[in-house]
DNA sequence: CTCTTGACACCTAGGTGCGAACTT
DNA sequence: AAGTTCGCACCTAGGTGTCAAGAG
């Protein structure tokens, strides 16, 4: 039970560095022992458990839960980028019964989002909750704010990169080891236009701030529900 | 009479680089060349004017107009750093009517405001308008919020830094040359805890869109006023 | 029919000067 | 009297789900 502090947030983050057959030592010191933790880790599996929806539209709209992370063992002079992307789930279309209607369209222009603080070196990663606040998702391929392009009624997996920005000359040669990515199977998602689940709407409104206008503040509203 | 296109912004800003009877050639190439151009001109002279004042509170007050500045000549590929302070203009405090009160009080201490960005490579620098938006004034001696602390009822000159990032061993040593200052006569300004001069209120009733509350936007305010 | 779009009311978050109350 | 402080109404700026209308 003890010398699992870290290893924990391995657990949980499912580290890809495990790259087919490779060891984990064929990545750069500056990024193997890096450890990432997912806040508000309780409230993204309540959403799970519910079947998460994110709203996308024409000019983009923000994830919530936001995607954020503590983020620990990164050498702390060294240069890191950090950045998101989106991968399918499934290669399957749902209908609003979340009832497998066919294949997957063709698959979108896949884009990476830079966390607009990089690069910065692993101190000041490390010293606070990393945040994708800005991040967008939007539905329109032909979006130019550079926002996540993603098809509605398809499900994906957020993905984390810890990439370390090596000064040495030629480094490209070697830059396969120079990263690391995290994923979080809680924070796996369904893209929609509009939700689908009312208890996820419900869960919305009752836990995002922006949405505190559709809170029934009747504490009693369960009586006395007149009807004409 | 020639070759003075680069160097108007230079009649503007009066760089402080000619320390005393030091050679311009003296400095840095990374910092001998850069030009920087006072955004928002006009509105900084027509405050200057009337005399400029900016609100300064315990909790911290935006400076209006915003110190905004385009620059140019920097070396694209080498890393600078920005900042500004503010020097008092003379040694004198004000009393209401702008007449001479006394000395000026003990030095606040003097603090340096870092462009959030910093450090940045030239190229971003001058790709678009550089703002200090976030900088905020206050009268408080114990902040810790990182505000520029003034003395109300005492004036201010705006200054502007731009350091290069020289990463040479021992760089140190050779500070003085990696730094240019700059400064903008029409930024002058006189620190109070509550305007003085109505005209500089209705300035900036009219000008900053944050009091847009207290514009007169009966522009036929003079007819049909019906009264009870 | 299912899914998408856009205007909308309602929030958060925070920047204005006002004016009464307060301090000196 | 002169200068400072603080709550306030009123803005900007932008993030919510809702609902009616539109598109296929």
């Amino acid at each position: 039970m003890n010398g699992f502090e870290l290893s924990k947030s391995c657990e949980r983050s499912l580290p890809c560095c495990t790259d087919g057959g490779l060891l984990l030592s064929a990545k750069a010191p500056q990024v193997s022992g890096v450890r990432v933790q997912l806040e508000m880790q309780a409230l993204w599996q309540q959403f799970d458990q519910l079947g998460t929806e994110m709203i996308v539209t024409k000019s983009g709209r923000r994830m919530f839960p936001t995607f954020q992370v503590r983020i620990s063992g990164m050498d702390p002079s060294a240069e890191y980028v950090l950045l998101m992307d989106f991968i399918p789930v499934d290669d399957k279309r749902y209908s609003s019964s979340w009832l497998v209607a066919g294949r997957a369209d063709v698959a979108a222009p896949s884009r990476m989002h830079f966390h607009p603080d990089s690069p910065a070196p692993g101190a000041q990663w490390m010293k606070q909750t990393v945040s994708f606040d800005t991040l967008k998702l939007t539905n329109n391929l032909l979006d130019d704010n550079g926002h996540m392009i993603l098809n509605s009624m398809h499900r994906y997996q957020p993905r984390f990169h810890v990439v370390f920005v090596d000064p040495t000359p030629n480094s490209h040669l070697n830059a396969y080891k120079n990263f690391c990515s995290f994923f979080f199977p809680e924070t796996r998602f369904m893209a929609v236009t509009a939700y689908q689940n009312h208890r996820i709407t419900q869960l919305k409104i009752a836990s995002n701030p922006f949405a505190k206008g559709f809170r029934n503040t009747d504490s009693n509203s369960w009586e006395g529900n007149a009807t004409p």
